[in-house]
DNA sequence: GCTAAAAATTAATCTAGTTCAAGAAATACA
DNA sequence: TGTATTTCTTGAACTAGATTAATTTTTAGC
């Protein structure tokens, strides 16, 4: 369970062993099944989580009763509503598994104590930030520079397994349309 | 011009005078007037710049011929294509002055070595980028929960001061709809 | 293997926002 | 103060995508 953090956190940084211990301690495994959740809107989020295995989708639900998914997270990402647990406010979101799922959990305070000791732990946190950054850039500029057809080929073309992983209705509402919509876009493309 | 930087840090962090100087020493003033850029499309961005005074956009141009906003920056602001300097890819984003401005500007070298020795800097940036991704996923949020006009009025009611020191085309651009879309919305409003 | 629930499709109608084109206002700067 | 450039507005025709509602297909659990 925990070589696939420690693997991860090797590819951004060299702790020494001790210094990565310490992150590894500080880290509870959890089993999550398929619709189970990590949060709820209303509750405040107390942990960052590391996807071990699984996939998870985050989404809010609109005034007109719409759930609009508004990120996915897999194999080695980290997942959390961070408006929440960096604010100590209730969350605006539900984070829940897409499939069967098992994730690595760390609780703010002991977050916040190695982020006080350690520079290797800030130094890695920040440079999952600056990824995470510059995805969500290209994201804003696909967004703005694609059509709902154009956008949907594109993510197939760039995730085709992931594609595989997750219903069609959740996919559309993460590019940002209507399920019916991704329908007529994938007969169209049958023709 | 380095008191506000100074500011910006105590924000966030405590350092001591001799780390908080190192920050300071590593930056250079630099200023850019209306309409010259601190990236253009095609360059390696080798920079990170803090905004002193002024306004920016980043923007790109889409295979139509639009420019597409997709971020602006004000004073306290740190603005970058993080892609190319991180990456050390050619940008594809314009950062352009849309008023007369003073960046504080710290090459990818001196960061890169200040971020090795000290932590409270990785802590300050780390903090930084944190705040952008909570902004960045209200804006996703917004965007997916807002019609054009809702998205519009929001936008001024949250940035009265803002929204005056833009052009209305780029506000447009940045909200994702078109100027003449933007002029009908306020033709409605007059009413 | 059967049944209920969840997910995907189809088609008709509707609308928010685009496009194009032309003119009016505002701003910069000589 | 006048002229050129940039920005904003208006209106008519158009389209990508939404909505609604009914039907079919797929999946999950017993």
């Amino acid at each position: 369970m925990l070589t696939s953090l420690r693997d991860h956190v090797l590819k951004f940084v060299k702790p020494s062993e001790k210094e990565l211990q310490l992150l590894l301690d500080a880290v509870e495994t959890e089993v999550i099944s398929h619709k189970q959740y990590l949060i709820k809107e209303g509750q405040y989020c107390l942990h960052l989580y590391f996807i071990v295995q699984g996939c998870f989708r985050s989404y809010f639900i609109h005034t007109s009763g719409a759930e609009k998914v508004i990120n996915f997270g897999i194999e080695d990402w980290w997942i959390t509503d961070f408006d929440s647990l960096v604010h100590n406010r209730p969350s605006e979101l539900h984070i829940q598994a897409a499939e069967d799922s098992i994730v690595l959990k760390i609780s703010k305070q002991k977050l916040d104590l190695l982020l006080q000791e350690s520079i290797i732990i800030n130094q890695y946190f920040r440079m999952i930030h600056e990824k995470v950054r510059i995805a969500d850039q290209r994201r804003i500029k696909f967004m703005y520079s694609l059509s709902g057809e154009e956008l949907y080929h594109s993510f197939c073309e760039h995730n085709p397994k992931f594609v595989q992983r997750v219903p069609q209705y959740m996919l559309a509402s993460y590019l940002g349309f209507t399920p019916e919509f991704l329908s007529k876009i994938r007969a169209r493309k049958k023709k």
